[in-house]
DNA sequence: CATCAGGGCCCTG
DNA sequence: CAGGGCCCTGAT
């Protein structure tokens, strides 16, 4: 596949966000249990980020400018032309949510800063926000994409799929593509992205993007509507069931209470984690819903926090037995 | 060489 | 509500 030419976003402007405290820079900005896709750099301190913002192709770059007590990012915005004041406010704004800056912390940390498995994980995470950088869109495509496939599988789908429709930016000295608008992808001929070896994810890709092309799902009147109803449309998308609503509930609409499932790959690294039980011999999905309980309205945010833990923990150190779960 | 499961979901009976 | 089939890939 040959490389395209960069769009080269020329403008550079400086915004700045005061997160709520505690916060955690790198923890919440980069997430290393994320597969790593070529819209995104991270390295300490910085996370470069396209995306798609009403129309508009950006590119992003967040720096760490605070500490855990007294944050501050700086988020530079590179765009093709100027843009106006209400623009960047939104961007902002966008980020706010989508990075969770806004954020508080206290109760959850208060209540759970004793608990034998939060416990741990706090000291290391404190202040650390779930996060996705992009749309539901792009969750969405996220999620087709991870279907029954090893990671490995999912990197080089979402790659060609970039390669394809994408579109690559060139902005302080990167290049990296950025989504591609819905209404692209809703006119894809399914044969054409089966030859991308998408599989039968192609059929997902395509009648997902329609609704979003034509403007019948509108995230943010999405994002004001109840659990219930947001559950029952992703549910309604053709080639979304609950393992991608789950994340979703979370990720994107930020329900820290909802956890209803927990698939059997994650459910074999947080058994053993939790009640140390042999990675092939975990305790059932029941036993492990039950445990999480206690968190009460913050669920979902525990399963996190042990989660991202453990990933970073691979980061920085050899964890033969979860190497073999993740089979990059 | 064949077979199989992998970071699910749809459809059928 | 259980179970087969689905694209493709690399592991066995």
């Amino acid at each position: 596949m040959s490389r395209k030419k960069a769009k080269k976003l020329i403008i550079k402007t400086k915004l700045e966000i005061i997160p709520t405290t505690p916060f955690h820079f790198d923890s919440t900005i980069y997430k290393p249990g994320h597969f790593s896709t070529t819209d995104t750099e991270w390295i300490a301190g910085k996370r470069w980020q396209t995306t798609l913002w009403q129309e508009e192709t950006l590119g992003l770059l967040f720096e760490d400018k605070g500490t855990l007590m007294k944050p501050k990012i700086n988020l530079y915005v590179f765009s093709e032309r100027k843009l106006t004041k209400d623009f960047l406010r939104s961007v902002r704004n966008e980020m706010v949510y989508r990075f969770n800056l806004d954020l508080d912390l206290k109760e959850f940390i208060d209540s759970f800063k004793h608990d034998l498995v939060l416990r741990a994980c706090l000291k290391k995470l404190k202040g650390m926000r779930p996060m996705t950088h992009g749309s539901l869109y792009d969750y969405l495509v996220i999620a087709i994409v991870l279907q029954n496939a090893p990671v490995r599988r999912s990197v080089s789908m979402m790659q060609s799929l970039f390669e394809n429709y994408g579109v690559l930016l060139r902005y302080d000295r990167k290049e990296l593509y950025c989504m591609w608008k819905p209404e692209v992808m809703a006119n894809v001929p399914e044969e054409e992205l089966r030859k991308l070896k998408i599989g039968y994810r192609a059929k997902s890709l395509i009648r997902v993007s329609k609704p979003f092309a034509r403007g019948e799902i509108n995230e943010m009147e999405l994002r004001k509507k109840s659990p219930e109803e947001q559950k029952k449309i992703l549910l309604g998308l053709y080639g979304i069931g609950p393992q991608s609503v789950g994340y979703i509930m979370g990720d994107i609409f930020h329900h820290w209470d909802f956890l209803e499932h927990i698939s059997p790959w994650e459910g074999k690294i947080l058994s053993k984690i939790i009640f140390g039980t042999k990675i092939d011999r975990p305790v059932s999905e029941k036993k492990l819903l039950e445990f999480f309980e206690k968190y009460e309205k913050y669920k979902a945010l525990a399963a996190n926090y042990i989660w991202e833990d453990i990933f970073w923990k691979r980061k920085t150190q050899k964890i033969d037995w979860l190497e073999k779960e993740i089979r990059l």
